[in-house]
DNA sequence: TGCCAGGCCGGGT
DNA sequence: ACCCGGCATGGC
């Protein structure tokens, strides 16, 4: 049986914020490039990244395949972690051409679960990359988890300090139906809540649309 | 000025 | 199985 608590939060928080249309990306290629170089980065400064390479038409598998790793990490660098991030995406571009012909209509036919196991086993891809891309480039029904869903969540006494993130996962599956559309809107909710209201060194406030959880 | 942002890896316990 | 330093830029 399901916990409507977990729906209840999603209504009370579009509500709130109303629909954000997630992500914010022209392409499914374009979604798993800024997963990666959001990684513990502001979403600003992985829009200047992602606009250097569009500006020289390099947003796509085949150019960036055939761009030096060190070119790549200058035009990243507003993103920050500039030369991880260039290794971590050539390892995700290399794994696309290896398996899929540098398509990802073809990576999209690979049993979903299947598929995150071999995407978690790429070097520099977590959790929360991998179900990014697989949630809002692949369409697949994988709940992102990340900083904002731990702290609102464990905030609000939803879970424990420290849950982990499968855990996490397993809550939202279990108490959602996979629904993709409501898995990404859902997610982008929490982001947009977490960015207005629950912050790190904040006190709660009575402001966030969650505080009549407690 | 220092802390934070849509993580993840590798080495040490 | 956890814990921690490293990775780096730009905003507030």
């Amino acid at each position: 049986m399901k916990n409507r608590i977990f729906l209840e939060i999603f209504d009370r928080l579009y509500k709130f914020f109303g629909p954000q249309g997630w992500w914010p990306a022209e392409t499914p290629f374009e979604v798993c490039v800024g997963a990666i170089l959001t990684q513990n980065a502001s979403w600003k400064n992985v829009e200047r990244a992602i606009k250097n390479l569009k500006e020289i038409n390099l947003l796509t598998p085949e150019a960036l395949y055939n761009l030096s790793e060190k070119e790549l990490s200058e035009l990243i660098k507003p993103s920050g972690f500039y030369n991880l991030k260039a290794k971590r995406l050539k390892n995700f571009i290399h794994f696309l051409f290896e398996n899929y012909g540098g398509s990802l209509e073809k990576m999209k036919e690979e049993e979903p679960e299947t598929l995150r196991k071999k995407l978690l086993e790429i070097k520099g891809l977590g959790p929360e990359t991998v179900d990014s891309i697989l949630l809002y480039a692949l369409d697949k029904p994988f709940f992102v988890v990340d900083a904002y869903t731990y702290r609102i969540l464990s905030r609000h006494g939803l879970c424990p300090e420290e849950t982990s993130y499968e855990e996490l996962q397993s809550l939202f599956h279990e108490n959602l139906d996979k629904d993709t559309d409501l898995f990404k809107e859902y997610h982008a909710l929490l982001v947009a809540c977490g960015k207005n209201f629950c912050k790190k060194r904040e006190p709660l406030c009575k402001d966030c649309p969650l505080s009549y959880l407690r």
